[in-house]
DNA sequence: TCTCTACCATACGCTTACGTATAGTTTTGC
DNA sequence: GCAAAACTATACGTAAGCGTATGGTAGAGA
C-alpha cells in the first residue's frame, strides 16, 4: 500500500496529540501506517524534516482561519464568537498540550505561540473596544477570553461538541455583555 | 556524590516539565545527577516507581492547597483569589502542559484531572453564588474563572510573577464583579 | 580493624530507534 | 511491452534506553 507524504504527516499529527513531540517516532509511526520506514526515508530526509512539517501543519491552520478575523461583515461580537467556535469544531485533541510543551524547550516553537498569541490578543481587544468597553476593560476582557479559548484547546477530550459549544457560547454572552444590562444578581445574602 | 529517592524526584519532576512523561528516562536523568543508573535502581524498583511518585507529588500538591478551600475567614472572593494566586506563585512551568498531554493516553491520570477539576469547579461556583450571583450566572463565571487558571497553569513561562498577579487580579476583579456595579463603558460608536 | 549497611559503578543482554545502502516492486509514459 | 520513476522492504551499523547481576566503596557501629 502506498503512503504519500501527506499520510504521514497526518499520522505524525496524531502522535503528537498522543504523546506529544518526543512521541513522534519513525518506526511507530511506520507500524501504524503498516508501512516500513522505507517509506518515510523516501518522503523525508529525516525525522527533522516531519517535526517541522508538523509545525508548518500547526501554524498553517492557524493562518487558514486568519480569514476570519478581518471578518467586516459580522458584529464584533459574533467576530469574536467565531475564533472559539472554529477551536472548538476544528479537532484538535493533545497537540494544543503538546505544542506549549514543546515551545519549552524549543525558543522557535516558542516564538511561533508567542506570535500567534500576540496577534489574536490584538485581534480580541480591538472588538471589544468596538463593542464599546473602554482601554482597560477591553483588554481585561481581551485577556480572559484568550484564557478561555486557551482552555478550551486543552481539555477538548472531555465533553461533547454541542454541549461545549453551549457552554463556551454562555461564557462568550457573558464576556460581551455590556456592564450594567442585566439583573441576574439575586440581593445579596450577608450571612452572619 | 549521594543522591537521595527525593533528589530523583525533583529531576524527573524537572524533566516532566521540558519534554513530558516522555521525556522522563532513567539514564538521562542519573547524567543530569551526576551519578549511574545503579543509583536509581537502589531507590526505586523500575521506571513505573518513578513515573507513579512523579504523579503522587503533583497531586499532592494540589492537596497541600486544600486548605485554601475552606477557607471560611475571608470573603467569598478572597477565596477565589487564593487559589489563582497560589496557582501563580508556585512555579508548574510545562507540568501543568504536560499533565494534560499525559492523560491523552492514560486515564488514570485523566481520571485524576477530572476529579480535581470538579473538586475545583464545585468550590468555585459556591463561591460566586456566595457572592450573590444566581445559578446559571454563577456556574457561568466559575467555568471561566477555571479557563483562567488553567491559562495561568499553561502559560507560566512568559511573564514576570508580579505582572502575572496584577494582570490575573483584574481578570479576577472583572469576573467578580456585581452585574452593573460600574459604568466602564463609553457610548457605542456605532461605525457606519 | 572488622563487618554490615547503604549506596554507586560497571558490564551485560535485550529492545527500540535513527539513518544509509541496496535491492526489490509497482506505476507511469511512451 | 519496456524503461524510467516512484515507492517500499530488508539488512546493517550505531546509539540510547531498560532492567539485572555483580562487584566496589565509604561510613557507622562494635
Amino acid at each position: 500500500m502506498s503512503r504519500s507524504r501527506e499520510d504521514w504527516i497526518d499520522a505524525a499529527w496524531e502522535a503528537l496529540g498522543e504523546s506529544g513531540i518526543e512521541g513522534v517516532r519513525v518506526e511507530r509511526l511506520a507500524r501504524r501506517l503498516g508501512v516500513t520506514k522505507g517509506s518515510f526515508y523516501w518522503h523525508f530526509k529525516d525525522r527533522q524534516a516531519l517535526v517541522t512539517a508538523l509545525l508548518d501543519r500547526w501554524f498553517g491552520l492557524r493562518e487558514e482561519s486568519r480569514p476570519d478575523f478581518p471578518d467586516r461583515a459580522a458584529d464584533p461580537a459574533e467576530r469574536i464568537w467565531r475564533v472559539i467556535e472554529r477551536g472548538i469544531t476544528r479537532g484538535t485533541r493533545g497537540q494544543a498540550a503538546a505544542l506549549r510543551l514543546w515551545a519549552q524547550r524549543h525558543p522557535d516553537v516558542a516564538r511561533r505561540i508567542a506570535q500567534e498569541d500576540a496577534h489574536r490578543r490584538h485581534f480580541l481587544t480591538e472588538q471589544f473596544r468596538e463593542l464599546g468597553f473602554m482601554d482597560g476593560e477591553a483588554e481585561v476582557r481581551a485577556e480572559t477570553y484568550m484564557a478561555v479559548i486557551s482552555a478550551e484547546f486543552l481539555h477538548s477530550g472531555g465533553a461533547r461538541i454541542n454541549d461545549r459549544l453551549e457552554l463556551a457560547r454562555r461564557k462568550h454572552e457573558m464576556l460581551v455583555a455590556p456592564l450594567g444590562s442585566e439583573t441576574l444578581r439575586s440581593p445579596v445574602l450577608t450571612s452572619g
